[in-house]
DNA sequence: TCATTAACACGGG
DNA sequence: CCCGTGTTAATGA
């Protein structure tokens, strides 16, 4: 498709003509399947990714190279993190891998700077940055305060946003992971989620009830 | 008390 | 058979 019709169809909502010419010009249209690496620790950021369609999960590692999931990343919204390392010229202190297959726009890194006159782009890097600065405090409050159920409901409210779908293709073993603990604490809670009646549980699928 | 690890049984594909 | 799931027992933080 050709890429002023992608971007007007997509962003015209969000940003003014004269942008949109220039984000036509410049920007890469991009189509990602699920669990596909888009970023990982120490690689350099290149491009800023806007998302069309779809979702990313944002991961941090600790140092012993354990993955914790930070959140989700869902149409019309960029990544934070590439905001940084912009300013900073920095290599990826997170890890990036698509949670639904998704349609990115990706935007040569240093465009960001040279748009911050326009007012749209302005708005748009500040609420975005504000946004991921939210989920950074809600993944923290997660990690520090919450309980181990409290987590995963939080897990799968936010993976059903991302997924736009109440039917969640996964398994316990792989909850364990993104959330860092083990299968066998997932499967009691989420035993008790079913008897609860906020969830119900299929292989290799969970519906999330009244959401 | 609650998480982790190992181990085992069950069942569907 | 292999994998996902449900559960228990032992151990540790």
């Amino acid at each position: 498709m050709d890429n002023s019709v992608l971007v007007n169809e997509n962003f015209s909502f969000l940003f003014e003509k004269d942008l949109l010419n220039e984000m036509a010009t410049v920007a890469r249209y991009k189509i990602v399947k699920k669990d596909e690496f888009l970023m990982d620790i120490g690689q350099e950021m290149t491009f800023m990714p806007l998302i069309i369609s779809g979702a990313i999960k944002v991961f941090r590692t600790d140092n012993d190279g354990d993955d914790y999931i930070l959140y989700f990343i869902e149409g019309g919204d960029t990544c934070a993190m590439t905001l940084n390392c912009c300013i900073k010229g920095a290599k990826s202190e997170i890890k990036a891998i698509a949670e639904t297959d998704s349609e990115l726009l990706l935007i040569p890194i240093h465009k960001l700077e040279d748009w911050l006159h326009f007012k749209s782009w302005r708005s748009f890097v500040f609420g975005s940055y504000n946004n991921r600065f939210s989920e950074m405090l809600e993944a923290v409050d997660s990690l520090a305060f919450m309980n181990m159920n409290a987590r995963v409901l939080k897990y799968l409210k936010d993976k059903v946003l991302a997924n736009k779908s109440e039917f969640l293709e996964i398994t316990h073993n792989t909850i364990s992971l993104e959330l860092n603990t083990s299968r066998v604490v997932i499967s009691r809670i989420l035993k008790k989620l079913e008897i609860d009646n906020q969830i119900k549980l299929h292989r290799n699928q969970i519906e999330v009830i009244n959401f």
